[in-house]
DNA sequence: TGGCATATTTAGAATAATTCCAATTAGGAC
DNA sequence: GTCCTAATTGGAATTATTCTAAATATGCCA
């Protein structure tokens, strides 16, 4: 029997096979556990780089296929700015970004608790938010 | 030198000849007026195809060229929305976009007097903020 | 006013992120 | 294993946008 094993069976303890839904097919896994390796928001062809590390016959159409699964289940968020290319964010927990223009490397900033982002703006009564999207571009402080 | 009169260009009143340290030459006028005529958001071939109606001989490059000029002085925003061609907005008030998921309309929102977005949000003390993008995708109330 | 430097416009080519396609390979059910 | 479907792959196609190089317009100054 000379088959080559895509995965699937789950030997290594990683993920169980199937994910929010999502078969974890050994590209998947890669992709996903780059994502949660180095939360930097990286971008399809930083995923593509960072998985051949793990695998190295994955191909950058499998990365833009793997990413969009992630997103379409609901195990990764992907975030634009501005033209730029795509990024992608494992971060699940209610974020918002922070560029800081100084260093480039992009933040997770959390609302405060009870925060309600709409209480701030003139929103007709009523109105149904199904997705709430925000940037904000600046400089952190010095530390020292 | 820039005197308050510049040397009887300006034939059809619109504009002065110089808005915003902008020389306003026959192709941005036609591309800004499109702007200030509609608001609805549009993209740069939307505009393309409306300052045709007023410049037959206006080309594509010349729009995204004039839309860069409009954008650099600070005359026009520009939209982006994920990975959607940028859309274009005169609305130089502070503002950002809800976007209507029933009927695909950009709606500019307001925020309430006095709100202050960076209250709401845990970012580092002595955090300077240069811009802020936010987008909202949801859907209006009924209107009766 | 005409000459000259510079800015702008233009058509078309180039770019680059992303998507599509058609062929191969893998996974799971039986 | 067989069969069916899903996933992967390399390469081509797409498309918004940018670039290029030539033509044109504009502003300035003698
Ligand atoms: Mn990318
Ligand atoms: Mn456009
Ligand atoms: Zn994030
Ligand atoms: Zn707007």
């Amino acid at each position: 029997m000379v088959s080559r094993d895509q995965g699937g069976e789950h030997t290594d303890g990683e993920f169980p096979a199937v994910v929010g839904g999502l078969r974890m097919t050994k590209q998947r896994r890669a992709v996903y556990q780059v994502l949660l390796d180095d939360r930097d928001h990286p971008t399809a062809n930083d995923v593509f780089r960072r998985a051949q590390d793990r695998m190295l016959s994955i191909s950058l159409a499998t990365v833009y296929n793997c990413l969009e699964a992630l997103v379409e289940h609901g195990l990764v968020n992907q975030v634009n700015f501005d033209r730029e290319p795509s990024r992608f964010c494992s971060n699940l927990k209610e974020h918002v970004h922070f560029h800081d223009e100084k260093t480039g490397v992009i933040h997770d900033i959390t609302f405060k608790p009870g925060a309600k982002l709409e209480d701030l703006l003139e929103l007709p009564k009523g109105t149904e938010v199904t997705e709430v999207e925000l940037t904000i571009r600046g400089m952190l402080p010095k530390q020292k």
